[in-house]
DNA sequence: CGGCACCTACCTACTGATAGGTAGTCCACT
DNA sequence: AGTGGACTACCTATCAGTAGGTAGGTGCCG
């Protein structure tokens, strides 16, 4: 992503140049903010400072808060939807697929681009939520949930994986570990710490390579 | 706990009357409503209408927001040290005592008594939170980290737990995927994926006994 | 024993700041 | 000429927090 720096005409303060429209970059800013502390920890007031605009141009883009988290967690969950088609594509190899996927949060959590899934931050305060937001957080997991099971069950047909339950089972077991490894991480501010949990719950999948590799 | 209802002079409406004095109160109030929407999802006025009090009274108690909620966090980590020691009077065996952990959340999330444990919810939104807020949460973390350590450390000893790396590591293994585990339960809203989940993260840990039993 | 000092626990009334949101205007570009 | 995208100005509600006061209890001193 480009960022760029410059002054506002009206207050000397530092700007976020995103790349993109407006509403495009709203909506990456509020994916920010919600990762660093929720959908009741931004405001659009916040938004409005960041690339310099007035609060009510907001609403211009997205009438109320509810439509704004709720475009953010939408444009979240397609774009997961076209890495996947990416990954498949660049990679039949299931234990592949698994390692991108870790991988990527690995660097975003290292670089502190992406220090935890959007949707993990808003799952935490669920019972709080308008329904709408709500409602799309769900359908994350259950994407994520079908997606891993999918992975699973293809690695072990593959033969490079060996689980010891069922694909539905160690999909959950998978998605529990990697959510709580990004909770632990933050929690102890390591970023070493995801990788290490992350590693050995792979370990556990993977079915070792004959020794010439 | 003892629930009452009861009809405030000035209002119609529920009051909830927790057991203990005021201060007490309100530090039960805040942790049940930070486990439902975090930090920023409960203010003053919403404790006020739970318990019939005016907000200013509960500055009174508390003087401000930070203080409150640090007090929610610390009574919870001398809680759990008060359970830990209870635990360990009770039983010396260290799979009864990870059990025992494990079936507290069991029991809290099938309930709704404690869906979430509250130092996770704020940990999701750590950076935005006060710095006296996340010390005291990341102390938590700490200290439950410290204890499982011991009980794996402990457990390995006696012969009815085997870990396949050093109990730092499944210390962190085990709070992570407990952790994740809570999240994927309240994303899906099935109380039963915790307890899933943390069955087969025990089933890894534990040695088979012999099958006389 | 009376009376005063001090305390806790609450109250009313209020503050400045900020929340999300609205109405209406202006302007540049097609 | 219409439209999108920004603006100014404003709204009401709520936020955390403050000022100042009251009722009732406790303890101490004379």
């Amino acid at each position: 992503m480009a960022i760029g720096l410059y002054l506002t005409y009206q207050e000397v303060g530092l700007v976020i140049a995103a790349q993109g429209n407006t509403a495009e970059k709203l909506v990456d800013g509020a994916r920010q903010l919600i990762m660093l502390g929720g959908y009741n920890g931004f405001s659009y007031a916040d938004l409005a400072q960041r690339y310099g605009i007035r609060k009510p141009s907001i609403h211009h883009h997205f009438p109320s808060k509810v439509d704004l988290v709720v475009a953010v967690v939408e444009q979240g969950r397609a774009r997961i939807r076209e890495q996947i088609a990416a990954l498949e594509d660049s990679s039949p190899a299931a234990m592949d697929q698994l390692r991108m996927y870790t991988g990527y949060w690995e660097r975003c959590i290292k670089d502190q681009s992406a220090p935890f899934c959007l949707a993990g931050v808003l799952a935490a305060e669920l019972p709080s939520l308008p329904d709408q937001i709500a409602t799309a957080v769900r359908g994350h997991f259950a994407d994520l949930a079908e997606w891993l099971r999918n992975v699973l069950a293809l690695g072990t047909h593959q033969g490079t994986m060996r689980l010891e339950t069922s694909p539905e089972m160690e999909a959950e077991n998978f998605m529990a570990a990697v959510y709580g490894a990004m909770l632990v991480a933050r929690a102890f501010d390591d970023p070493d710490r995801f990788a290490s949990i992350v590693e050995s719950l792979i370990s556990r999948i993977r079915v070792a390579e004959p020794q010439g590799r």
